[in-house]
DNA sequence: CCGCAAGTAAACAATTTGGTTTACTTATTT
DNA sequence: AAATAAGTAAACCAAATTGTTTACTTGCGG
């Protein structure tokens, strides 16, 4: 291994601290609602190596925006390799995993949505962020539809999608157990396009 | 009238314009990134004035929220009561008015689901705000499905609610024209209940 | 062992925030 | 015409905000 290697793992280091503890920040406390000051407390890192590797915090909030897409993706990838699964049942998988996190009562709504809300017509590369987030979310979707036998896959894809960022948002703001049979209803979303 | 409806009717006009001024920002910049200097301004009223009728921002918040959904029910009766449609059809018809909003382009997301996002575990009052918002919403939906001959109409509504919030939340991101035909989904989550 | 990249701690600047207070001006009603 | 409720404009406050800069320390590689 080369010393610049090592050198940009040192560097890495530092800023997966930064973007670990603003990750937990924003989720738990909004973005704007979270200083820079406490995010650099909380991670261990000064102010200057702060402003090194994100000059400004919207930098920080993109960065975010994208390990936790990465995090969702890595989740999803240990969700689905597990077993040897059909497409249907991987899709069922999906939504049981998503039921879990959403019924934990510590949710706090997808990390994208609230980004959007919060910086909507104000910072394009945040805006873009979050629609790289959903997008990607929805070729998720699209990938394992048209492993399927069905009609119109992409349409279905982007039902299941709205299915699951429904409960998402419910899940946030009720913090209630969802009272409907997921499995249910998500397989005659399916047997529909058949 | 007496002096005091005279009285409460000059002091309405004021809370209005504050309220209105307040909606408008709120929705357009978010919660925490809009001032009450900037309100004050925009609502052509002093900030003592602002202080008599909301002693704290987040009061101001509380009630923009509930403005919100007083709105949306006489956009909602306004579209309902206009010609006589079924049950059925009332559905329908919200989804296609939800649709409209939805595609504009200038739609924010539900104001709700954001102030969420922005004071979930940091101001009881305005969650339950929220709260009071979505369950409203449900409501609404309860009251039609159980005017149709369907199994477990309250499941139903709650369906439908989560199509209506996952349409208004990728909307909101995506500000992409909604792919799919909403009459034929929602026509078959019903059709699934008879 | 020296030099250099990486990092720290803390002071500093400029602005903005929510909120208070004071002195003044309208209107309306009786 | 006088009393009163409602509102205004603006100064003011303490705290917090993002961002900059300076002077100092650490640790590793050639």
């Amino acid at each position: 291994m080369s010393d610049q290697n090592q050198a940009s793992l040192r560097k890495d280091t530092k800023r997966r601290q930064i973007v670990l503890a603003a990750f937990k920040l924003f989720t738990e406390n909004g973005f704007y609602a979270t200083g820079v000051d406490l995010i650099m407390r909380q991670s261990q890192v000064s102010k200057r190596t702060m402003y090194i590797y994100f000059p400004t915090k919207n930098d920080l909030i993109v960065a975010v925006l994208e390990f936790y897409r990465a995090g969702y993706e890595n989740k999803l990838n240990a969700v689905l390799t597990r077993q040897d699964l059909s497409s249907r049942e991987k899709i069922l998988v999906i939504f049981d995993d998503a039921k879990n996190g959403f019924a934990n009562g510590h949710f706090h709504g997808c990390l994208a949505v609230n980004a959007m809300g919060e910086f909507a017509g104000k910072d394009p590369a945040i805006e873009t962020a979050c629609r790289v987030f959903k997008t990607w979310e929805l070729s998720i979707f699209e990938e394992l539809t048209k492993e399927l036998p069905v009609r119109h896959p992409q349409d279905l894809a982007f039902k299941l999608l709205v299915l699951i960022e429904g409960l998402g948002a419910i899940a946030q703001v009720m913090k209630q157990p969802c009272p409907i049979d997921l499995d249910q209803m998500v397989n005659a979303l399916i047997d529909e396009h058949y």
